[in-house]
DNA sequence: TTAATATATCGTAATATTGCAATATAATAA
DNA sequence: TTATTATATTGCAATATTACGATATATTAA
């Protein structure tokens, strides 16, 4: 097979699976990275700072706008490009959650 | 080609796009919640919990042991699962300094 | 030793991802 | 209108992932 059996899982689940997927590739680290480093939303130039080709980049572009990693808007012949807050809220919000509770474990291995 | 081009992108991006791609399937953000709620190190009945069949369960608990996310430790018969806080606290950080970036920007779309 | 139990590995089919050339689309400029 | 520029989509080959039956391995129990 190798269909993922996203049916057996939780919504909440699967959401967190989507998210980490999303960001489970270099490129899209590096995308994310650069949104960040710049200090305003990019129109454009993302193409010339990575070592990929463009339909390579807006694939790549596409599934984090997909996972509502990022928002781009239409502006003019270029499409700008900034972060979602909101959404890399739960991705640290989840991870914050998970190291409270294992500090509040008493022990492990 | 379909291989993706480590190399061209940085040991960290690198580091976390693996981080994120071994958290990115339901089946194993299960895993790590199951292995968080229970308040010790689990032996054996995960695949008891799990809508997968053995040998599944095992490959997804090697990716999270090849990530370093969980650790395993030889029990008897069976095999003591836990997570390993220290990458999972790399992921919080990282998602931390994120937000912490975002916040300290001007503005967005 | 043999049996029972727990987990891992092998092999393989189904599916998904990645990368890019070629091409399409959409907006502005001339 | 016809360029020009920026981004998206299509199509496809290479590769990776997923799932699991069958089997192997390893540990304890009898």
């Amino acid at each position: 097979m190798g269909a993922t059996k996203t049916d057996h899982f939780s919504t909440h689940q699967n959401q967190m699976a989507n998210l980490s997927k999303a960001l489970g590739h270099p490129a899209r680290i590096a995308i994310l990275e650069y949104l960040l480093q710049v200090n305003s939303c990019i129109c454009g130039d993302i193409v010339d700072k990575l070592p990929l080709a463009q339909p390579t980049i807006s694939q790549h572009l596409k599934e984090l706008k997909n996972a509502d990693l990022i928002k781009g808007t239409v502006e003019g012949t270029a499409i700008c490009y900034c972060l979602n807050e909101k959404t890399l809220e739960l991705l640290q919000n989840y991870f914050a959650t998970i190291i409270e509770t294992i500090k509040q474990k008493n022990s492990c291995c």
